[in-house]
This record gives structure tokens, sequence and C-alpha cells, in this order.
DNA sequence: CCACTTAAAGACAGGGTTGACTGTTTGTTC
DNA sequence: GAACAAACAGTCAACCCTGTCTTTAAGTGG
């Protein structure tokens, strides 16, 4: 037989990609995306250069990759906070927080520089912008759940647009002067701007 | 003579100064933060290398020098359209559509790039972030007059903090997905909104 | 007209990045 | 257990990028 194996090649394999693909966004948080070079991944995920290239063989695959996995990391938190909403009349805020925590969070600012790199990558973009469009729809769809709207009433689906596209400028804000109570000020004056022209437009709580 | 210069030297410089800034702004537009390098940027600009280091001894001399002119290009695309702004009921409107010309422009778009760029770089940072903070109030206050608001009132300022953050927020999605539709709703959905909220917030026009 | 300063040109070294390549170990399959 | 394939390690050459240096040209002021 060929006997048990101690350590199954699938499981090894799925371990090295993985640290692989962590490294690979914290340096994009850390050093952003032209600090991110090959070599540095391959040392802070403590994996060497020679296996590196064997899962990756270029950069560009190890990008890819990275972007998916965030991808998918950026579902699970959404996810994750979606279920802990809490019921009520500050529901509202509350979903804008969850947004909030987001595009402040180390998963968006490495979605971030990978949107800007992808700009004018065009294989990065092809990878990218795929994804970036299902990211966008999951969240939209999770969004009008959470607040109750009704999309196919335009001027809802429109605000609900509005709401996310403000979230992402406020992401983007962060990155560079953190200011957080502004942010909150902002936030919380939306949510009440929001409830506001849903309850005109007819959304049914 | 002191004999009258054919070409004077103040000239040179300055014309010299400029193409480099120019073609290292078109550089950052075309190739992002990462595919700007000086070599390039000297050979766009016609300029040989020791001219360029002449001019600006490092890179970050010549891209903090290409942020302020960066930051002047913004502030005059944006007080020309502030100038042309129509009366009317269609004013808010068109003020949001001049935020949405700005952000979605390549002057926005170089400003962008530096902006993420200097997240990771501290010496970036630096030349930054007092700039950006300075065309932030600039906008603020032009929007401010623009749209008639009373600022010293939170819910009117707020308001319009959150209009800006919406026009980055778009200005960004642009970058990778440009659907101007898509654009063009939210900001007539915005822009009822806001003018119905002004008026509630006791907006004197 | 001559000393002086600034502008411009281009070669060069040092450092870093990528991906190809060779060799070694470890699992898998017959 | 022997052949085979995959995983892993590390070196190396080619390339590009930055900034220093030397050299040449041009404008300026006495």
């Amino acid at each position: 037989m060929t006997t048990a194996s101690r350590t199954p090649q699938a499981e090894r394999t799925r371990a090295m990609r993985l640290r692989l693909l962590e490294a690979t966004v914290e340096c994009l948080v850390e050093r952003g995306w032209s600090g991110t070079s090959t070599t540095l991944v391959s040392q802070r995920a403590g994996v060497s250069r020679g296996a590196q290239l064997h899962h990756f063989p270029s950069k560009g695959a190890l990008v890819t990759a990275a972007v998916e996995h965030v991808a998918s990391l950026r579902g699970a938190e959404l996810a994750e906070a979606a279920a802990s909403m809490p019921d009520g009349p500050d529901r509202t805020r509350a979903v804008l927080a969850m947004l909030a925590d987001h595009v402040t969070g180390p998963v968006f600012t490495a979605a971030l520089e990978l949107w800007v790199a992808a700009r004018t990558d065009p294989t990065l973009l092809d990878a990218v912008a795929p994804l970036e469009q299902r990211m966008g729809r999951q969240l939209h769809r999770t969004t009008v759940e959470l607040l109750g709207t009704d999309d196919t009433d335009p001027a809802q689906r429109e605000l609900v647009q509005a709401t996310l596209d403000l979230a992402r400028g406020l992401g983007l804000a962060t990155t560079i002067t953190d200011d957080r109570a502004r942010r909150e000020r902002v936030l919380d004056r939306w949510a009440r701007v929001l409830d506001d022209e849903l309850a005109r437009a007819g959304r049914t709580p």
C-alpha cells in the first residue's frame, strides 16, 4: 500500500498557497502595490523562492490569486457582519456602520491597491474587474436586504447605490486622513436622510 | 552687455520644468504610480536625463512638484467650472455635474494615484497630505458657495460633506468601470434628495 | 572680453526585481 | 520497493531604476 501518508500533498499545497496569499495581502496593505515584490512576499511567508515559483509561476499569477483570496475574505467579512445586525430604529445606522467598518478595514485597503493598480495593468484588470463586479453586486444585494428596501423601485435602488458610493468615498478619504469623528457625523446625517427619503419613496419596513 | 539675451534662462527653466511636470502627470495617468519611472518621464518630456536631474535632483522632488502642479490644475479646473454655473432650479444638478466631471477627469486620476501611493510612502505623504487638505477645503468652500448653503448649520454642512464624499466614491468607481448611465442616475436622484433635505434644513436660496 | 554661474547631456555604478534553471527531498502509484 | 511526479530550495543572469559624476554648452555681469 501504499500506506497511509503522513502529510498529504494536497494539504501541504493548500497551506503553502494560503501562506503566500496572506503574505501578499499583508504586503499590499503595509507596503502598497509597488512595494510588494515577490521576493518580499516569499520572505514574509517563510517560503523559499523556489516553492513560491512552483505554486505561482509569475507575479501575475500570485496577485491574481491574491485578488480572489481578498474577494473571498470580503465576502466572509460581509456575511459575518450582516448576520449580527440589530433590529429597531437604529438599524439603518447600524448598516451604515457595517459599511464604514468594511471600507476602513485592511481588506478594503488591499482591494483599493489592486483596484488602482489594475487601472493601468491589463492583465490585472482582467482578473480584478469581474471579481469587483461580483463583489459589488453582492454588497448591493446584502445592503438591500438589510435595509429592507424594494430594489425594483428606482428611487430606492438609487438611494442604495448612492449609499454604497458614499461608503467607497469615505473609505478612500480614510486611507490618507483618518478623521473618524467627521466620518461618524456624516454617517449619522446620512442615516437620517436615508430613512427619511426611503420612507417617502414608500419603503415598507 | 549685456545685450538683450536671445533666450532668457528663466524662461528656459520654466519651460523645462513645465514639460517635465506635465510628462509626469501624463505618465501617472497612463502608466500609474509604479509605471512612472524618472527615465520614462524624461523620455516623454523630450528632456535629457541630465537636465531632468538638474531641475529635480530626486524622484521625490519631481513628484512633489508634480503634486503641486496637479493641485494648481485642479484649482484652475474648479474655478473655471464654478464660473459658468447656471441659475435656476437645475443649479444643484449642475453643481453635481461639475463635481462628477472633476472626479472623472485625468487630474483626479493623477491625484488618486498619488493619494494611494502616498499611503505607504512617508515622504510622499508629507507632500500630498497638506495639499490634499487644502484642496479639500477649497472644494468644500466652493461647493457651499455654489449651492448657497449655510455652513454654520451642522445639517447643511454635513450634507455638503456627504455630497463630496459621494463624488469621490463615484470617481473611484469610474476608474475601473466607467458606467456613465449609472452615475447619471445616482446624481439625478441625489440632486433631488439634496434640494429636498437642504430645504428642510432651512436653506434660504 | 573674461570670469562665473546655470543649463544640459550622457555615462556609470549600485541596488533591487523577476523569472529561468538546476538540484534535492518528499509523496504517490504500480 | 522502484519508478515517477510533485513539492521545495536556492542560485543566477538579464533587466530596469535611481542618483552620482564628469563633461560640454550657454547665458550673465563686471
